[in-house]
DNA sequence: CTAGTTGCAAATGTTTTGCAGTCTC
DNA sequence: GAGACTGCAAAACATTTGCAACTAG
């Protein structure tokens, strides 16, 4: 079994076990957002619509953005509003909890694992009763590569 | 001198340190985003238009959109996205550091000032040679009064 | 077969832009 | 008075929705 098929075994476990049916479009919507092979994760709603293309009949934008609602309430992908203004940006669901480091000057996002997502929610949990479902943590700044200029 | 005539005075003095002109028009969205005697601060583009009209002449939707961006190169204001989709709510630039916490039940939006945005900034400047320029944070969950419920 | 899905087109809502008139400095 | 600003109307975008045709289960 190979990357491809565990890919489609997820998107298809989920789907079916919340009563949802396997499509064309629900699988291409799903391979456009593979990280591998591509530039970074992180996908407008075009850009998928673009990529979904290369793989033969390209799904409509409406129905993208359909499936990548339906893909967000089952838990496989998230969104991201990496820039005000900019339109929302998609990348699949990540077990680990992360933030982006978005560098204003070359535009690239990196991902950052690490445990302070985790802490921001504990701190709040314990201290403040405010139960947090999810974080959202953007900085904004120049990456190690763009200072050197 | 009272309140309103220092809050004046700081937009003033910025606005002409940065070769920029006092106007009506900036004045009043100026004053509609005083935290007092507001809800909380935070306000659509659509909700400042409102306020101004209840300060005499009001302003245009474009132009508080232009002086909404004007006040925010200075450094006088700041724009959150605070749910995807919705409108981008404008607050009064605040020199201590603080996020949001933003309830899903009950919409409530919380400011929390604390040392967690400045904790990411020195992890990321320290160990990653990643100057953060802007932290955006913001905890989606609910509320201590709406998990009561 | 039947209900969930899709594509197309049109609607919605936010933000931006062009331009002529206005007002600050 | 000159150029920065504003209001108005129209444009540009992102996203959503209505509906008839299609298709997975």
């Amino acid at each position: 079994m190979d990357a491809a098929q565990l890919d489609e075994h997820a998107l298809v476990a989920t789907l079916r076990g919340a009563g949802h049916r396997l499509t064309d479009a629900r699988r291409a919507v799903w391979s456009a957002l593979a990280s591998h092979g591509g530039e970074g994760g992180h996908l407008s709603v075009d850009e998928i619509v673009e990529r979904t293309r290369a793989y033969g009949g390209g799904v409509d934008r409406a129905t993208a953005y359909r499936v990548l609602g339906l893909l967000e309430e089952l838990g496989l992908v998230r969104a991201s509003q990496l820039d005000t203004g900019a339109p929302v940006q998609w990348e699949r669901a990540h077990p680990d909890e992360h933030f982006h480091l978005r560098c204003t000057l070359c535009g690239d996002v990196e991902h950052h694992v690490g445990t302070l997502v985790a802490t921001v929610r504990e701190h709040l949990e314990a201290g403040h009763g405010f139960r947090a479902d999810t974080v959202e943590l953007t900085v904004h700044g120049r990456c190690a590569a763009c200072r050197a200029d």
